[in-house]
DNA sequence: ACTTTAAGAAACTGCCTTGTATCTTGACAT
DNA sequence: ATGTCAAGATACAAGGCAGTTTCTTAAAGT
């Protein structure tokens, strides 16, 4: 096994149009990066015009050019995953060379930063308006679910070598670790139903899985313990109410 | 910049006592994986036992032999992360070398991911009994708050490149993103609560940030688009009950 | 026109890692 | 005891990648 290419599912690479075709080049190619044996540079050679729309060399600078290695650098981590992240990667992506670079970024790993940075600082949101809160927030998930959540994408393209294709599951991750502790809850909730403590009419599974959906996410946002009083919130003020029988709403 | 350890938070390094010292491994050392130069193998040298508690050399098979790498592969991966999680290294970390482990498994992803199911099939929950669902609930969120959630360590140590120490932020990588949305949210409430749809009293940062918290921990359960059945789910059956104006509970 | 600055091309060092091959030796069965 | 099989040690080939250096040349300022 030499290369594996991972090969993120299609949806995440949205949102970014494989950077901008820049400026000035022309249309054949000249991709470099694949290596052109030769020092094809323009060394005063009249022959460039006339063969076929011979690439007119152009040449970025300053901040121009550094977005477009950002966002370069952004396509290559979604495309094929943070095992490929790599600088020269990155550089034929950006169709530039490695040392401009490190002009920039003193290690592979500023750069990484810098990249997410710059893309989280892209795509202002918009905000829907449909009259009521309950179309607006529909909205507004759609909006984000529509593919370019760039949190998720970097999350992703972190994992991306555990759950690649042909691999045994993408949904073993959570799986392998959640089946057995599924039941947990479900044997404390049914005590309950038992006891009267809940209205069993407002058990969804959905709602079951809420107390320990919401410390996975607090776990994997912060990556620290998760403190005694956010438990105490996720408890009290979000899953208590919603299980806790109470005369119907008026 | 040549190595840079990770070293993630200690707290993710709990749960495992750095794989069980085997059999009858003597205390000594015998540490290989730090080019010991020479060849040191037993060969009929029979002044291995006076040189101070030398090592008995014991040799594990099967399927014992197999546990021990898979818990030195997760040891490896929580202890350094997934860059480091090298055939190399796992092998040192095992005590064992590198044919052994390509006897069993393919390649490094293979390895992988038998050790994430390894991991998976440990540890059988405990069921508290409190006597309430509250007090049930909290000890359950405790225990897997107790330092050994196995799905968050991988998730950290898969992105443990980009935050490591001396990084610009550990809480970048959500905050870069969030900063911004989550005033969208707030203006779609700001305006409910004009229009007298929700009951201000019932709102907390916590249950603001509830919708897009459970779209973010869908997203990164599944890696996949969330169905919008999901969306309404989370709108309609726990976000807008927890917020709509009604009478107090009896 | 001339100078300065940085882009871009290419080669190179050095390290690390994957994956394999070889050989010795311990564990186990008969 | 003896044979078989796998563990374990080591060496090795091949390739990838970080980071650097050198040189040429385009762009921008004066």
């Amino acid at each position: 096994m030499t290369d594996a290419r991972p090969t993120l599912p299609a949806w995440l690479a949205a949102g970014r149009p494989e950077a901008e075709i820049r400026g000035l080049m022309a249309a054949g190619g000249h991709c470099h990066g694949a290596r052109l044996g030769e020092n094809m540079a323009v060394t005063s050679n009249p022959d460039d015009d006339n063969a076929q729309a011979g690439p007119i060399a152009t040449r970025r600078r300053g901040a121009e050019l550094e977005t477009a290695i950002l966002d370069a650098a952004w396509d290559q981590l979604i495309a094929d995953g943070y095992e490929h992240f790599t600088i020269d990667a990155i550089a034929a992506r950006a169709k530039t060379s490695k040392p401009v670079l490190y002009r920039r970024w003193k290690t592979r790993e500023d750069l990484l930063r810098a990249t997410v940075r710059h893309r989280g600082a892209a795509d202002p949101p918009v905000l829907p308006d449909t009259g009521s809160l309950r179309g607006d927030l529909l909205a507004l998930l759609a909006t984000a679910n529509s593919g370019r959540n760039p949190l998720v994408a970097l999350l992703s393209s972190m994992v991306g070598s555990y759950y690649n294709r042909s691999g045994p599951t993408p949904a073993e991750l959570r799986f392998a670790f959640l089946s057995q502790r599924g039941s947990s809850v479900q044997e404390v909730i049914d005590r309950a139903v038992e006891r009267g403590e809940v209205d069993p009419a407002r058990l969804t599974p959905r709602i079951i899985d809420l107390p320990f959906a919401l410390f996975r996410h607090e776990l994997m946002m912060t990556l620290k313990p998760v403190p005694d009083h956010v438990l105490r919130q996720i408890v009290d003020d979000i899953f208590l109410p919603l299980v806790t029988a109470r005369p119907p709403a008026g």
